[in-house]
DNA sequence: TGCGTTACGATACAATATGTACCACACACA
DNA sequence: TGTGTGTGGTACATATTGTATCGTAACGCA
């Protein structure tokens, strides 16, 4: 017969990322250990170990938790740059707000040794632009693209600015500046009717 | 009295840094350690440690060596879209065929919270914005320009996207992919001669 | 060439980080 | 109420990181 799950399992490793996460953010990968943990939490370090054997796991396992949030279901309502600010305003808001923001850096630099946070960075860029390219999609549908509009590079620039700017550059993400960054990309997309 | 420097203190300082510098691009940041410098090397692991006593600063200064190179002069003399396929490709090359590109990962990574790898980042990037910033000037100088661009976001795009490409998503920066890039970014900043 | 200085190499040692092994206890489920 | 399973505590093994000390060798200078 199968048995039930101990309800132990899940609150112990809860617990654990939760302060593993607490640690990422604040004093970078490197402080995520199982001593760490174990002093932040109460949880003997006997446990941990028997949930994450080696600090690898451990480390990927906060990463992973840091990376899962809501999915965003991107407006396709129009017009073009409403659907866009809202679309890279979540975006920003990921960056700004969300563990992620402190975090990425961080799996970027474990990617260039690391497959699985490799494979969790690609799947984060690959849901992002999927969003954003959904937006240019219904624009296009709608009749709001010009002819040879280089949609594939769009969202590629769409995406790649803020994140230099936050997590290369330092620079701030400001609701200014994200005006100008989707005016821009959209005085590409549409028809010139511009002044 | 003065004393002339010994040569040993920089044949050492010299030896060990090629050393860390292998290291950081073959294993990561992480592998670079006053051990694994003396191994390699046969330099003692004493003699290392008084030259950087902590762990942190035989690190920064690995990243220091791999952000040093010949300063690009950038090309100027027109027409824009030459200029800028010169002075990007630079970028390109060295994040394609350098250490840097190997490294700039960890670099970022480390400046989270690290004041010198946060300060060797923001030189490396105010070096390479101020030349295609000077390109644009050129051009403007020229005539080349429409009236409004937006030359600041234009050259913060043209460094920002070969950057997220390369490092943030793994893709690779071909000539291909370059020629597209620079059009873009010329389409946006000439006067709109295109059809 | 010889002398004082300085860098280097070797070793021993301390402190911490990273695991492993084992045992007793407490909690969950039947 | 028993039986299994997760947990906590301790002891221990090993590697990493750093310090201290000493003799030796190379260097600059006279």
């Amino acid at each position: 017969m199968e048995r039930l799950p101990d309800p132990r399992l899940d609150a112990t490793r809860t617990q654990a990322l939760d302060a593993a996460l607490t640690l990422l953010q604040e004093e970078g990968a490197l402080a995520v250990t199982h001593a760490a943990i174990s002093a932040r939490t109460g949880i003997s370090r006997s446990t941990l170990y028997r949930h994450w054997p080696k600090l690898d796991a451990l480390r990927n396992a906060a990463f992973g938790r840091a990376a899962t949030g809501p999915k965003d279901e991107p407006r396709t309502d129009g017009p073009l740059k409403i659907d866009l600010t809202w679309m890279i305003g979540r975006l920003v808001m990921a960056l700004n707000e969300t563990p992620w923001g402190k975090i990425a850096p961080q799996v970027i630099a474990a990617a260039a040794t690391d497959k699985q946070s490799r494979d969790l960075m690609n799947r984060w860029i690959a849901d992002r632009k999927g969003d954003v390219e959904s937006v240019f999609t219904a624009a296009h549908a709608r009749g709001e693209l010009s002819e040879g509009a280089p949609v594939e590079q769009l969202v590629e620039m769409a995406i790649a600015i803020p994140y230099f700017r936050k997590l290369v550059a330092g620079l701030p993400l400001t609701p200014e500046w994200l005006d100008a960054h989707v005016s821009m990309i959209c005085s590409m997309a549409t028809k010139t009717t511009s002044k």
